[in-house]
DNA sequence: ATGATATCGCAACACAGTTGCATTGATTGT
DNA sequence: ACAATCAATGCAACTGTGTTGCGATATCAT
């Protein structure tokens, strides 16, 4: 984990007004060195031989989410995945999932998905608010 | 139950070859009756009284999907929920979650998938296989 | 350094969904 | 109508993700 991941975390970490635990520091600087989302459980997995409870994980997850630090992407497998929030990420944008191998990327910007508002319907008397949007396919290494 | 569901249930597994069980007549003839998409804990609930083995209704549930009788929904909240395949969604189509109630509903083709397929530009080297989009909002009651 | 309290670690729990296996029952052939 | 077949069921046990309560620990302001 390179040094400037760590403390950029720690940064963004006391930006808004959080304890800059070892914990929050390390998850965050290992989100910002992930390109794609990933897992609770890979995270986990990278974390481990460091002191590091599964629960505190989820705990850490939710705070940075909370404060808009990261995004949980949902998925089909019914597993949260988590990646930072880019500026390119700022708004809501779209999500692939490969079919092989489960790798999820965010696609930059939701021009669509504004299209989409207007090009479906909803029933009389709904309220739109948010569109959720995935494409699933195979990413380059499956293709 | 009104009987033409139990009987149009009936009917639709025998068709795919099956044997036409107490449990699979009922389960389709109940979602046959629904407007909405539902959980199995829904169905579960609806069922009770009746002899129902939750693990039966799972594998009578995955047993209709695989047969294209029925689709299955995934959602934010992790719980899956079936919907039965009228004609008007026996092409990819979008879905509706009320944030408030979590109801969900099916939204009637998706010409803006179509679209959203070509606005939308992959990674190079993906290959793109298919478009899920979720509209979340507020249903007619919730508003 | 010290105290206040935010955060952590642990144990227990909730809940959707799955698997293995013995029993039951729908269908087929006589 | 009856028996044979084997698809489908019921039950128990299990998996995996995520949550909650609470006492112990560590961060940070003073
Ligand atoms: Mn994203
Ligand atoms: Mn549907
Ligand atoms: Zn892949
Ligand atoms: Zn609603």
């Amino acid at each position: 984990m390179p040094n400037t991941y760590v403390s950029a975390a720690e940064a963004m970490i006391r930006k808004e007004g959080g304890r800059a635990t070892d914990s929050r520091v390390r998850i965050l600087a290992l989100l910002l060195a992930e390109d794609q989302a990933i897992t609770h459980r890979e995270i986990e997995t990278r974390m481990s031989g460091q002191q590091l409870d599964r629960v505190t994980l989820y705990r850490v997850l939710q705070w940075l989410a909370d404060r808009g630090l990261i995004h949980k992407i949902s998925s089909d497998d019914h597993v949260w995945r988590f990646h930072v929030n880019h500026a390119a990420y700022a708004h809501q944008h779209a999500h692939f999932k490969c079919t092989n191998c489960a790798k999820v990327v965010c696609l930059e910007d939701l021009a669509s998905g504004r299209q989409s508002e207007r090009l479906l319907t909803l029933p009389a008397g709904y309220r739109f608010q948010a569109i959720e949007l995935t494409i699933k396919g195979l990413c380059a290494k499956c293709v």
